[in-house]
DNA sequence: CCTCAATATTTTGATTATCAAATATTTTTA
DNA sequence: TAAAAATATTTGATAATCAAAATATTGAGG
């Protein structure tokens, strides 16, 4: 038990550091290297198809409508995204990607999908199927942590 | 296989965004609510036992010295860590928690071990070695990008 | 139809985390 | 011992973030 604790909570630390240091570095080598990971995490809450508001995109992104602002400006300055403004209810503010967006939001798109493929050729179907419940197991106690805590406020 | 991703993809992505969101709330409603993540995180890299230098520590948290000098900065302020100059090697300087640094240290063990105990439980002797070593194949598989793509600088 | 409350967004001011480059100190090496 | 290397700190700049104030618009009640 208490060396499982022990191995298993370092392969998560570990784990986490990875992922985002290596999400950075993809960034830093490819093509769209004047986006962060912040940046491209925005490019994906807005999404390939339609618009949305810039509430729901916060929402999306638990942070403030505020921040966001300021996200999308430096977005929109880059190319990126495009706002545009609601005729029928003139206070909202839609937002889409153009272009150039949606290719960077493929390219973030691959990049998931390549670390994926990778890690399931190498196991074999029992070790996915552990693998999918834990990690399910994982997101329900994260689930139920955040319901306890004070949930999306 | 098409299934395998799409589940693991969307698995992977709620556990990071939902790990950082808990984190942050964690902290924010128990004690030592003038902490943030980041400042955990530093505390976690010194360390219950012994004394760091600051490059090393560091580089176990992948950011720069200078950037460092700035956190432990702060900590020291607060109380939660300690300085000392190396006798032998004056250029060196060792960092370690003080007894309120312990006390954070634990509690955010404490958490990481809610979470490990709500992974395992359930598993059997077998399925908890599968499933450590379906992790340490996704760590492997990210070491060896983290290789390619330019490693630790 | 006017006013007032509610809603959606932007702006502002402050803080934290971060880096790169410059600086300071100490040790090692040639 | 003088130059180079190593260790840490300081400085100046940027990005991401929040809370609170400001702006613009809508909708409801009198």
């Amino acid at each position: 038990m208490s060396k499982t604790y022990t191995v298993l909570n370092e392969l998560l630390v570990e784990l986490f550091n990875d992922i985002l240091m290596i999400e950075q570095q993809a960034l830093r080598s490819k093509d769209f290297n004047d986006l962060s990971i912040t940046e491209i995490h925005t490019i994906e809450a807005i999404g390939m198809y339609g618009d949305k508001t810039m509430s729901e995109v916060a929402e999306k992104l638990n942070i403030t409508v505020g921040t966001l602002t300021v996200a999308v400006n430096n977005l929109e300055k880059k190319g990126y995204v495009e706002r545009r403004r609601s005729e029928e209810d003139r206070r909202i503010v839609y937002v889409h990607l153009t272009n150039k967006g949606k290719l960077a939001y493929r390219m973030h798109e691959k990049f998931h999908s390549a670390m994926i493929n990778e890690v399931v050729e190498g196991l074999t179907d029992e070790e996915e199927k552990i693998l999918i419940s834990s990690l399910e197991k994982l997101n329900n106690f994260f689930k139920q942590r955040l319901k306890k805590i004070g949930g999306d406020v």
